[in-house]
DNA sequence: GGTTATTATCGTAAATTTACGATAAACTAT
DNA sequence: ATAGTTTATCGTAAATTTACGATAATAACC
């Protein structure tokens, strides 16, 4: 919250997972992500019509997921067809086996 | 937030990687964790030593991080060791290598 | 019993998150 | 131009998170 912000020196990937963590923490984001790696890309209409919550809800969360990364959406008037963003992706499951290996210097993932 | 509620049914696995997530979405808990995982355990102490904050927020983070399930602490009066929590460790290392896999069903990690 | 050391909890204020309905924006098709 | 479709944004209220200082709890030691 920083508030008197003594200041922590975060290394670069310490701000890294906690980002795409705090982007992973709420089931409806699984969800909309497993749902993006099942079926390679999805409209947002598709989503809604799976997830029983409000439109703008959901869009709200493709929000939070687009600005971790996580996803990207190409615009397809008057759609958009969101896709899982395989470098970021990449790059997070690289972060998330190294942060739980045992060892932090091997990377078996 | 669960306002008017239409109820989603979410998968267990989904709730974990979720709760799990929740946990590793600060920081602070990932800088702890790291501290955790290079020397085996740690004194509540220890960690308040090293980060600047204060005693009661790290004590905060520490709560969530137990709760999460990601850290055990064993009281050594006055003072409390904390260590990470291998079997739950373990589980939230399976379901991240499952959930960024690009085949869901191996599971290479 | 009283003191010291360590850690958790309480009370708090500010910021952020989450959900909704309503509205706006963008592009097609008529 | 007008209407229709799809999605994002706005405004909102409630809940949660995050940070702090102050206080309480616990157990050793004198």
């Amino acid at each position: 919250m920083q508030r008197t912000g003594k200041q922590i020196d975060y290394h670069d990937e310490e701000l890294e997972i906690a980002r795409f963590s705090k982007a992973l923490g709420h089931p409806v984001r699984i969800r909309i992500l497993r749902l993006l790696e099942s079926q390679s890309c999805c409209f947002t209409g598709e989503m809604t019509a799976m997830i029983p919550m409000a439109q703008s809800t959901i869009s709200q969360h493709l929000k939070a997921l687009h600005e971790a990364g996580l996803i990207q959406g190409e615009i397809n008037p008057p759609r958009v067809k969101y896709c899982i963003n395989r470098e970021n992706w990449e790059r997070a499951r690289e972060l998330f086996c190294r942060f739980f290996s045992d060892n932090p210097n091997a990377f078996p993932c």
